[in-house]
DNA sequence: CTAGGACGATTACAGGGGTAAACGTTCATG
DNA sequence: CATGAACGTTTACCCCTGTAATCGTCCTAG
C-alpha cells in the first residue's frame, strides 16, 4: 500500500482526528496546501480505494477513518529511508547527523535518556 | 534536484566509484534491479539533464561522475523524513525505533558510543 | 412541489517516472 | 570501402500523482 506525499497529507490529518468528513479534512489542510476541496475529495478517494481509510454513512455523508495505523507508515517509511541509505540500521543516521552538527543540545539530551532506557 | 528511486540506484553506483561508464553502470545494477542496459541508460540521461551527473569524453564515450555528494542527497532524504514524520527532531526517530524493538544489540553498543563522542 | 445547495462519484489533464525500443552516428574490421 | 557493432540520443508508452472541474443525486427551504 504506496501512500503518496499528497495523500499522506490528508492521512496526517485523520490520524490527528478521526473519524472526520471530507469538510472537516479540507477544512483542517487545504489552506495549509494551497488546495481547494475538491483536491481534497480526490486524495480521499484515492485512499479509499487503496484501503488506506475506511468511510462509514453518517446521514448524508461520510465519516472518514484511517485503517492503516500511523505507526505501521511511519516504520515502513523509516526503514525503507535505512534501508536505501543507511544499510537498514539506525546507528549509521545518528552518526550522520551529528557529524553534520545536525543535534540541538536538546536532542543530544533526549538521545541520551533514550539510551540509557534501552539499557534497562 | 529531486532523484527518483530508480534514478538514484544510478546514484549510487557512482558514489561507490566513478567515474564510470554507462557499460560499468549497467554492469553494476541492471541484473540486481531487472532492468536492460536501455533503462540504465535513460537513467543515465535524466540524471545528466538535471545537472545531477557530469558527462566527460573518454574517446568514443563517456565517462560519468556525480556532481552531488551523496552525504548533500542523505541530508536532503532524512531532514525531509523526519520533518515529515518526526516534526524535524531526531529523538523520536530513535524513540521509534526503540519502542517497536528494532535494534539490535550491535545498534545498541553504537548508539552509546555515539553518544559518548557527542559529549566531548 | 420545485429549485438550489451539499455531497460523493466521475472525469480530466498535464507532468513525472519506470521501462524500454528505435535511431543515428562513428569507429573498427574484413 | 563497406558493414556491423558500439554508443549516445530520441522517442514511446503506460501508470501514478497533483490538481481540479463537472456530474448526478438527494435533501431542504421556500
Amino acid at each position: 500500500m504506496k501512500i503518496s506525499a499528497a495523500e499522506s497529507v490528508v492521512m496526517e490529518a485523520l490520524w490527528r482526528r478521526a473519524p472526520q468528513t471530507a469538510e472537516d479534512v479540507a477544512g483542517e489542510v487545504a489552506e495549509g496546501q494551497g488546495w481547494t476541496e475538491a483536491t481534497v475529495k480526490t486524495l480521499i478517494n484515492r485512499l479509499l480505494k487503496k484501503g488506506a481509510i475506511a468511510a462509514t454513512p453518517e446521514g448524508r455523508r461520510y465519516l472518514y477513518t484511517p485503517v492503516i495505523a500511523r505507526a505501521a507508515y511511519v516504520e515502513a517509511e523509516s526503514q525503507g529511508l535505512l534501508d536505501r541509505l543507511f544499510e537498514g540500521r539506525l546507528a549509521p543516521l545518528v552518526s550522520h547527523f551529528s557529524q553534520n552538527r545536525k543535534l540541538t543540545p536538546e536532542d543530544i539530551a533526549d538521545l541520551k535518556r533514550l539510551i540509557a532506557e534501552l539499557d534497562r
